[in-house]
DNA sequence: ACCTGAACACCGTTCAAGT
DNA sequence: ACCTGAACACCGTTCAAGT
């Protein structure tokens, strides 16, 4: 009542998030957020400087928030959990979800998850001078399935159906990076 | 001069294309459209039935414009070209392309890309009631990647990285679907 | 049948003004 | 320092009217 709300770029960037998951993402306006946070549109230009900004700093939520398996675990297992992490964030936030693949992940703290998966990689026995190649095309097929799913491109197929497809394809990566560390 | 011009749902798309390719996916207002075919935005809803379906149309004329590889080549060559099409395609109209993993292939004209993929993996030996799940993982890490590449997630790699990269993964995929296709 | 004019509700963004 | 009011240029979409 009276107080004009204090907001920061981390509730602004929360906020986009809550109506991309409710609403769509062609619900995001400006607009939105802005009621949400009791606030006008012209507010948000201090903490967030423009629409696309907004959505950059909302897939880099997406990316944060991921959760880092314990070290101790064999490479293996800690791939198979990051990659079933990825889903679970896809399932969670489908609509933002699949801009991830549009935007390389620069900032420090979104370089924490490629940074799991590169040392898992050495850890199977991945040459060091391959790990990067084995890192971009290991997200890629995760990342790939994550957002086909959740973005409605396997419509028509059961969950038991996708469940065993992401089965196969950890099944597949494992495959070519125990013969990569073999290799190597 | 003076005749109104004839536009009809093929104009359309293609001036969609046109505008994507050449000035990017923000710059493509029906406006846009319609100022490239000589005509008021408003003529296009006789021709499409708003911009949703207009972004719907363009992917399907990407999916359709595609070139299938000749039946007698054996069937991992047919699929190293059907991807690599794939990847080209994505080259010349990367805006339009990164919407793909979001949409479905259902019109018929559509899934003859998908249908060749089929084909080839039964010819490779690929027991039928599996053939449908490897499409889907094939499918998916082409497109992730050639999604991933030209929307910048890849930037500040070199182009003979990527071709190295590109090369890994059909690799992978042959590997992964002759061991699927023994065990069959 | 096909295109246009006029109008509507809504965008993102700017900038000077308020507190 | 932070938020607002007012204004701008532009969206997509509708519907009755023209030819």
């Amino acid at each position: 009542m009276g107080r004009p709300p204090r907001i920061d770029r981390s509730s602004v960037l929360t906020a986009g998030l809550a109506i991309a998951d409710e609403r769509g993402l062609d619900a995001l306006t400006l607009q939105a957020v802005a009621d949400r946070l009791g606030v006008t549109p012209m507010a948000l230009y201090r903490h967030v400087p423009g629409k696309a900004a907004l959505l950059d700093g909302m897939v880099e939520l997406l990316l944060t928030n991921a959760s880092l398996p314990p070290a101790e675990l064999p490479w293996h297992e800690r791939l198979e959990r990051l990659a079933t992490g990825v889903r679970a964030t896809a399932r969670r936030h489908p609509e933002v979800f699949s801009l991830l693949l549009q935007r390389p992940a620069t900032t420090t703290e979104a370089r924490r998850l490629p940074d799991q998966v590169l040392a898992a990689l050495v850890a199977a026995g991945v040459p060091p001078a391959r790990a990067s190649r084995w890192e971009r095309l290991l997200s890629t097929a995760v990342l790939g399935f994550a957002v086909s799913e959740v973005a409605g491109r396997f419509a028509g197929h059961t969950s038991a159906e996708l469940d065993g497809d992401f089965e196969a394809l950890l099944g597949m990566l494992r495959t070519a990076i125990e013969a990569e560390g073999a290799s190597g």
